[in-house]
DNA sequence: TATATTTGCGTCATTAAGACACATTATTAT
DNA sequence: ATAATAATGTGTCTTAATGACGCAAATATA
């Protein structure tokens, strides 16, 4: 379909629309954002946000999923609209226009693969992410205060965590996204007061310790909260 | 510069890049939307939401600036990315992607004026907007909800409002953005113990009653409690 | 068996929120 | 003048949420 060259013509110029995303994701001790390296210029060789050019036939969130299977292998994952740029010298290759997505993964959904145009994907910590391509160091710290005020009003956790988790663990989730520290007792609290975990009966063995109780999301109630939204002002 | 036809060629088909605008007005009882009446097909003599395409030149946002300028005569407001809109078939004239805004005015900086290709602009209670063009309707449903959930977490007032101003005038405005009818006095203390409010000496006069006192907003003081947020629940 | 480490539950003081009562002020009607 | 009306402003009381801790329980290791 695209084999001709010099096809399309317009009466009026028109910018390319691309998107990129913002992805995070959590190991258990530290919030990580998914980087592709370059393989062709502009900045080859370069980490940046993984994304590409929007298709006539779909929408920039089917673009975002698509190139999201193509580059990093991930699919079927928590997708939300960030933010468009379009300053006009963004790009060295023209004029573009780029819708920004974030996704939140479960780091076990996610196998590190190669791309389709000889780019690699691999996660960085997202207090070591390197100087990144174009403006997606902009694109990035948007993404990252967007995730910070949303888990304010919204639960977070489902998305990242795996299906089972402790309330520890939950906790390290909240304080890698908001960078500081909480008080366990009162995040216990906070997080039991809001009724929407399903207690495991098993607890975590081996550890070293006392074990933490295992829980799961009660994925009704979860949804629920996330619609009415809530005040988590930990 | 736009003199001949199919000048612009390119590799790949691309979308054309619009932007529109949710302009609220609010006139001391009700939240008012600014609406462009279409002179041109499509869509010919229904409402819409002001807006137009994007020139190589500027950014989204200044191109936002520019159509409202020349649509309504308004400028240099309070203006904010809202979302981005690309469904395939959203526009009949072709791939339209856009990318919206949403603004805050004082009513009387506003003078309803003729645009500049023969569409008038109108204001109309949220409450009573008609079926309006294109994908328009879910816009400005978007934009009145992002104000709605924005009103909880920042303070919004001052782009609004007139300079002076009494606290019933602010509650009558949080009622007509939220739908919801609140308690004079609870407001009453929430607002004052914000911090933001600087006293007026006199009073409002003639109105057949207590006149209420008069306010205005600390800029300084408003724009920090922007930056950090706040929660106003009430 | 003791120790270290981490989890879970409880307490207490302070602050904020929701529901009202009551006094004050300015205009209009008698 | 005086009373009635219709708003505004201040205060009280109860209940709920928040922040800062204390302390016991559980589990692997020394």
């Amino acid at each position: 379909m695209k084999d001709d060259l010099n096809k399309y013509t317009y009466d009026y110029p028109r910018p390319s629309v691309t998107t990129d995303c913002v992805i995070f994701g959590f190991d258990g001790f530290e919030l990580n954002i998914l980087l592709i390296e370059r393989g062709i210029e502009p900045f080859k060789g370069q980490w940046a946000l993984p994304g590409g050019f929007l298709r006539m036939e779909e929408t920039t969130e089917e673009c975002a999923r698509r190139e999201l299977a193509e580059e990093t292998g991930m699919d079927d994952l928590y997708l939300e609209q960030l933010f468009t740029f379009s300053d006009v010298k963004r790009d060295p290759r023209g004029r573009v226009v780029t819708v920004s997505y974030y996704a939140l993964v479960k780091s076990t959904d996610f196998k590190v693969i190669g791309g389709d145009d000889a780019s690699s994907a691999k996660w960085f910590p997202i207090h070591q992410v390197p100087s990144l391509a174009f403006d997606h160091d902009m694109i990035l710290r948007v993404g990252h205060d967007r995730l910070k005020s949303k888990i304010r009003y919204q639960p977070i956790g489902f998305e990242l965590l795996e299906e089972v988790f402790t309330i520890p663990q939950l906790q390290r989730l909240y304080e890698a996204i908001l960078g500081i520290q909480v008080d366990r007792r009162n995040f216990n609290r906070k997080i039991t007061s809001l009724d929407i975990l399903e207690p495991i009966e098993n607890k975590l063995e081996g550890v070293g310790h006392k074990g933490a109780r295992q829980f799961r999301f009660d994925k009704e109630k979860y949804q629920a909260l996330k619609s009415r939204g809530l005040n988590f002002e930990i």
